[in-house]
DNA sequence: CCAGATAACTGAATGGCATTAAATTAATTT
DNA sequence: AAATTAATTTAATGCCATTCAGTTATCTGG
């Protein structure tokens, strides 16, 4: 199915994905035309769809490519820095809410996943999440060695942990965090740092 | 300008808004159409737009009723409850992801708010969220009487709590909890007690 | 009860945008 | 170089929100 294209062809697929980072990153909104998409790659509408099945095929492309970003990005960073278990998951808290108010319409759209109309749903979606969660899950479970935590399941807290960056992220960019913060930054400063307050606690 | 109407008239926006409910409730999708909207109501679409600017204003008015829903339904119940703070406290987040799994659709909704083209946007709506995160923030200050979370400030607490459900609610119904949880019941279950045996430990 | 004003309603456009269809061009194979 | 196949394009098609122009119903004051 996939011939090989000429050399200098324009890869389409990776160029679509890229325009459509640009396009969420640019709007505030995570609404653009496929239109807008073709005009960015050079190429007409139709021939978008040599490409991908639809619209949606597009979005959970550039879905997956938000995790990607996360990943590598973010999380795989804080994951290496120098410090203590407890430093690491701090970090990894910070580095998340950062990504995510740096990029509000890719963040959306990594958690309003558009309906897959294809078979092959969850892998690879799946497999990324996971990936993310799973760095965050050594991270508790090296906290536990240092006396944190005791008696817990490290997957379940850090899925709890997860659940509140994420909500945290997901209601600030909806300016639903309480009025008296002052900026985005510090709104999403506090909820890491009370996680943590609550996690050493327990010490 | 809102001549009053006939005693026994249709009362259209009313009608509107709880056939928007049902639709939601029916698919699991967000997407319902203005004329299904108009066909549940009985009359025709135009006249829909004599009572709503347009189909935001129908959403915001439906995102409005269910965080009422929400506050008056569950979270003023569980805030009723017999018991010490802390069980308020785990009724209240148990009540909260009940309500998110009886009514994904909606749940959907309240957290995705249409984009606001009318003027006066914030008020209601974040007098309503307010509501409900006033209510939260009542029952960690109760919980500190009894010793729990010392020298946190209760609003920022509850902030970080309520993210944390949401948060949790909103990756459940995604289907990106660890797949390992049997039911999406248990699913809820499990952060909610998570999150009330950190707040224990503090004790 | 009536004439005029005003609000609510309706069927028929309009227009944006995703998706398809039919036809054309380019590339690859033999 | 002819034939097969893929990539692309222009021109539909269709869904749906929104608007128009005209019509009917309701209310007001005489």
């Amino acid at each position: 199915m996939a011939r090989p294209r000429k050399a200098d062809s324009p890869d389409i697929p990776n160029r679509a994905v890229t325009a459509a980072l640009s396009l969420l990153a640019e709007r505030d909104g995570p609404d653009f035309t496929l239109a807008e998409v073709a005009r960015a790659v050079g190429c007409s509408v139709p021939a978008f769809y040599n490409h991908f099945r639809d619209k949606n095929a597009l979005l959970r492309a550039v879905h997956d490519a938000g995790f990607h970003r996360l990943h590598d990005d973010k999380l795989a960073l804080a994951a290496r820095t120098e410090g203590s278990a407890l430093d690491r998951l701090r970090a990894g808290g910070h580095a998340y809410m950062a990504f995510a108010l740096e990029n509000p319409a890719l963040y959306r759209l990594m958690f309003s996943p558009p309906p897959s109309s294809d078979l092959e749903d969850g892998p690879l979606a799946h497999d990324l999440g996971r990936r993310c969660l799973d760095l965050l899950t050594r991270a508790v479970a090296d906290s536990q060695k240092t006396g944190a935590l005791p008696g817990q399941d490290p997957a379940v807290v850090a899925f709890t942990l997860w659940s509140a960056v994420h909500g945290a992220a997901s209601l600030i960019l909806q300016d639903r965090a309480p009025e008296d913060t002052a900026s985005r930054r510090e709104a999403a400063r506090i909820p890491v740092e009370t996680l943590m307050a609550l996690i050493t606690a327990s010490l």
